[in-house]
DNA sequence: TTAATAATACTACTATGGTAGTTCGCCTTA
DNA sequence: TAAGGCGAACTACCATAGTAGTATTATTAA
């Protein structure tokens, strides 16, 4: 863990909760690592107060568990939390789609349009990490372009859980060319304002991601949470 | 503003979170009043650290704005922020209702049925605040007994405008028998497991609750976000 | 050797002092 | 009279000391 050098206009509390946030997405902190205020201080070089601010909002978030008097730690990947998160997401956004194909600016259409574009030559240069940023973007465009960002911001609160999964999936070797073609078949739709077909595509998309789960408990068993499968 | 001796298990971070959003939403605090750490500290007797913690749990549910060395506002009712939370939450319920047709234990239908009943004994004594608690209750349960927990939390933080609008229509004399009679009709139908009827009442009955908007804009304007219409 | 108990170290929680940034009012000056 | 600049008061933010509760270890007795 690095200290971090406040030169940006962030506070201190914000940037160490992006910090710590990132790490346990990353899987750089490891589900069941025992943190504590003192040492995480010590480690970013800032006082326990805004480590503790950062602790709750995370605790809210459930990537940290929080014993009072005992101690803090990176909570474990609970497959029922992936599901749930699923669940909201897939009636959320075939909603979004449906309005997409209702009223959708041309300049996001063109955002859209970009990304696409930025995710071919990603894929075909194999740059995994990147094509993760992108196909997030993709989706988030999706929320703007109708004018809800809450709704985004909300969901990407329940997705912490569903999103580490995500991680694992890249060391993996996925298959990103299915999900660019159905990236590009969503953007088409909407185009063409095709609202009931571009829903069946929206739901086939979103349900594609926790295919491989099974693969992924098997192989890392120690960051998932030890209960039903 | 009471103090608030800490006999519960609660730490005092939570009970001064809770006491401000009690007051927030009941509109005891207005729109636009401003805050001080210090001022709710000495009101409430606890020191500035909880209050802290709290003003920042609320900030991140849009209910307080804090201008950093500035000061710290109770945000007014956003229009917007009210019609968003209930695009998501019709489309969260109208699936939550479809899987409670799938399958419902007895025991969740049973709490259903006795909320509904307690709903016709608060009407008749014209109990509305007693109502507005059982309105969040049988909607609540609809969740639940689908296990869909995180789900109903989520929304409620995302609710938290359009709830102090619903307290504004408390004082208005309302018809509330219309909404028991939907109450029942959804009950009778996840009994019936007719999924494609209670999907319509249940966007049916949440878009009720919109109707009125104008009026109240007109009879309280100080509470709302002075932008659009 | 084992079980119960006391001591100790460690935790998050709360309180409070200090700091840097913002706001607003008063005074000065044109 | 009006506008600009200075200063005091106030704010949220950060650092740190103290407190109460928990867990672990050491000690003692059976």
């Amino acid at each position: 863990m690095q200290s971090i050098p406040n030169r940006s206009n962030r506070s201190t509390g914000e940037l160490t909760y992006e910090t710590l946030k990132r790490l346990i997405l990353n899987l750089e902190l490891k589900p069941g690592t025992k943190l504590s205020e003192k040492e995480v201080a010590e480690k970013l070089q800032v006082s326990r107060t805004p480590v503790r601010e950062a602790f709750l909002k995370l605790s809210q978030e459930e990537l940290l568990e929080i014993y009072p008097q005992s101690g803090t730690f990176v909570s474990f990947i609970d497959l029922e939390h992936v599901e749930e998160a699923r669940f909201v997401r897939e009636n959320i956004e075939r909603a979004i789609v449906r309005e997409a194909c209702k009223e959708f600016s041309e300049d996001y259409l063109f955002q859209l349009e970009t990304n696409i574009a930025t995710q071919d030559l990603s894929s075909n240069k194999g740059n995994y990490s990147r094509m993760y940023q992108l196909d997030d973007e993709f989706h988030r465009l999706l929320f703007y372009g109708c004018g809800k960002v809450r709704s985004w911001n909300m969901l990407q609160q329940m997705n912490s859980h569903f999103n580490r999964l995500r991680i694992l999936r890249l060391s993996s070797s996925l298959d990103w060319d299915i999900i660019i073609s159905q990236h590009k078949e969503i953007f088409n739709l909407i185009k063409n304002k095709e609202s009931d077909k571009v829903e069946q595509v929206i739901i086939k998309h979103l349900r594609l991601a926790v295919f491989e789960k099974e693969i992924l408990i098997e192989r890392y068993p120690e960051y998932f949470n030890p209960q039903k499968s």
